[in-house]
Order: C-alpha cells, then sequence, then structure tokens
DNA sequence: TGCCGTAGGCGTACGACGTACTCTTACGGG
DNA sequence: CCCGTAAGAGTACGTCGTACGCCTACGGCA
C-alpha cells in the first residue's frame, strides 16, 4: 500500500556506468549519479547501502552481458578459451571499470555462472581436486592480470616509448623487447598468453 | 644556503607503509602520514607533488626489497619462476598495498630492473621478437592476477566457503571445486599456476 | 659576529566527497 | 475520501586533498 518505488537497480547501475563511460572512474559520486538520473543524491541510498555497493552494481551490470553457457565446440583448451576471451570483450567494453573488478569480483552472480561453466569445461577434459582448483586459479589470475595489464599499462601506451627510450647499457634487453613491443597488438598479446597458459594446462603431468 | 631538508622521500615512503601497514589502506591520508611523522600535512607537498606521488613512493618501497639480478642456477623455467616468486615475496610482506601495485607499477625503477632480468633469462632461453614480449606480458599478468586473488580473495576466505555451500543444482562443479579448494594453500596455488605457465612457455611451438 | 636571502614548514581555508538525520510528499487500500 | 506507509528531498557534519600566504630556520657572506 505505500508509495512505489520509481527507480529499478539496473537503472542505478546504468546511469553509474554512463557516469563512468562519459566522465571517467573518478567521476563516479553519488552526486553525479543522482544528478543522471534526475534524482537526489539521498534517493539512492533507498536503492543501495553505501557507494561500495553501488560499484558492486556497476560490475555486475558491466559482466552481466557475458555468456555464461559452456562453449559448445572443439577441444577443450579451444573452449575454455572462448569463455576467457568473452569475459575479456565485455569487459573491454568499459575499460573505465577495470581497477572495480579485481574488488567486486567475487559478489557478481554472472562470475559465479562463468565459473560453473569453465569447470564444467574442465570436468570434462578430465581436470579433478587440486589440479582442477589450480586450473581455474591459474586462468582467473590470468584473465584479471591481463586485462587490467591491458587498460592500465597497454603495450601500445606511453610506459612501452619510455621503456624503448631507456639506456641500452643498463636495460639491452628492455630497450629492445619494448621496440618489439610496438608491433603487438592487444589481441595478439591477450590471445598469446591465454595460448601459452592452455598449453601449459594441456601438458600439465599431475 | 638556504634552509635544508628536514625529511628524505624514504622516510615518507616508510611512515606512508606504517601508516598502511597499521590501519589499512583507506588510512593512507596525507594527515596520516604528516601526523606518522609529526609534521603538518602540507610539509609533504614540498616532497611529493600529490597524493599520487606518495602512492608511487609506497609502492617502490615495498619492490625495493626484490633482489633484481636474473636468477642463476638450475633451467630458464626455473631462474623465471624464482624471479617471480620473488616479486610475489616481497609483496607478500605488506598484503593492504596490493591495491596501489597494478596503477603505479610503471612507475618504479625496481620493476624496470627485475623486468630486465627476467627479459636476460628468457633471452638465454633462446625467446626472440614478438614470442619474447608475448612471454613476459603473460608472466607478468599472471604474477599481477595471482598476487591480487591470493590477497583480495583467497582460496582460504569467505568467497570460496560462501560457493561451497551454494546449491548444488545449479552450481554442481562450483560447489565440488570450492570444497577442493579450501584444502590448497596459497604457495601451492601460486606455484601451481606459475609452473602451468612455465610449462606452456617451453613447449611454445612458434 | 651579525645579517640577509632562500626555501622549508605551517595555519588557514575551500570545495567536494560520503552519508546521518529529519521532514515532506505521493501513492494505494480501506 | 482519507490515512498509513515508505519514497524522496533538504540540510548539515566530518573528512578528504590541496591552494595560498605567512613565518621561520638555516648557511654564506660581510
Amino acid at each position: 500500500m505505500p508509495r512505489p518505488r520509481s527507480l529499478t537497480p539496473a537503472q542505478l547501475a546504468s546511469a553509474a556506468l554512463a557516469v563512468i563511460d562519459r566522465d571517467g572512474l573518478p567521476a563516479l559520486t553519488m552526486r553525479a549519479v543522482a544528478a543522471e538520473l534526475g534524482t537526489s543524491p539521498m534517493a539512492l541510498y533507498r536503492y543501495v547501502a553505501d557507494r561500495d555497493e553501488l560499484e558492486a552494481l556497476v560490475v555486475e551490470e558491466v559482466l552481466s552481458t557475458v555468456d555464461t553457457a559452456p562453449a559448445a565446440d572443439g577441444s577443450w583448451p579451444d573452449r575454455v578459451g572462448v569463455m576467457v576471451r568473452r569475459m575479456r570483450l565485455a569487459v573491454g567494453r568499459h575499460p573505465a571499470v577495470v581497477p572495480l573488478l579485481p574488488v567486486h569480483r567475487h559478489r557478481s552472480p554472472t562470475v559465479l555462472r562463468w565459473t560453473e561453466g569453465v569447470l564444467g569445461v574442465l570436468a570434462e577434459a578430465g581436470f579433478v581436486g587440486t589440479r582442477r582448483v589450480v586450473a581455474l586459479r591459474a586462468l582467473l589470475a590470468y584473465a584479471v592480470g591481463a586485462i587490467q595489464l591491458e587498460h592500465l599499462g597497454p603495450l601500445s601506451g606511453p610506459g612501452t616509448t619510455t621503456m624503448a627510450a631507456l639506456p641500452v647499457g643498463e636495460f639491452p634487453h628492455l630497450a629492445a623487447t619494448a621496440a618489439d613491443a610496438r608491433r603487438v597488438g592487444p589481441d595478439e598479446e591477450f590471445g598469446g598468453g591465454l595460448d601459452v597458459l592452455l598449453r601449459g594446462l594441456a601438458v600439465d603431468p599431475d
């Protein structure tokens, strides 16, 4: 019988995401999101307990677009590879939220479903017990790390240029590798590393 | 002839690190660091341009303890493994700074020297061109991601317990794997994933 | 020995943040 | 039609980073 709600959590999430995409992560404030929705800052607290919960909503909004069904075709490394790439693609559409992912990852239902999907493929491939735990965590660690590296310090960015200009006497390999790195695109970088990891899983003797 | 400085950047860094270790990362404020040093907040701005630069100082303080000389003995995967583990050990002594690492990593001279060391071993092992770039980035991605996972969402933490209690109907593999995960220690988790990656590099056909 | 220029350190203050508390207001069921 | 309930707005407080300007301690020179 009371007054009905005028907003949905999804509206909150997409307003917050719009702010981030437009003005960057530091611009994500309760006031900015309220303004985006044409409401007052305090009204948001009817929907989220605090700013932290709003961030979690944003993370889930970004991740909710990934297909969590186990990939269907190909060898098991290919199938796992497809699932990891799906996660990367979803994040790539909103690069500015990257720093929020490691912090709120564990609260996301999508991550749970995605993990279940990956584990299903690994299980079919014969991974059990500790070996499956290690495989999953390695894939997760690589995905989290590589996505962050890609957006916080890309090979195409100024860091690489700086390294390429380093004194060759003190940093011979670094200077040479940085020069090489400018010719490696983000897809090649991510896919190359992922392939290395999957190959390692495939030959795992344990 | 002017008045000499009464603090060193190293003193700033270790005071900031003391604050973080004692009260956590959110407690890292200009005011708190100033209090730690018995000075006023604004005095810090004679040494750093802004809070960001203070964070960079903390990161370098933490990383400066890692031995960046190329590991000497063993096969090249063992040698690379030793260097990655050194990085993890240094970070492990100050877990609360983990969220700062991905952001300030590229400014650290220690990271530059460490990278040079790793590249040296990879070069001796025959890695050149794109293949060496991909190998380095994969190692970096794994290290960054695994260290974060370890401290932001450890296998021994509440997240794993929550997953173990998930409805078995909807998440059969996840529930089972989470139960297994409670028996995997952090060293085994990190080392296992690292070994997978190194094995993948060793069989890399390109 | 004394003074003076330089730069270090401090006090004050401002705007923006998250959010606690209180009041007002709009709705839907009797 | 009216009243109970919960939604939303207004106000305000404490904390943050840090801009600005003043005071002061020091080392070199007279």
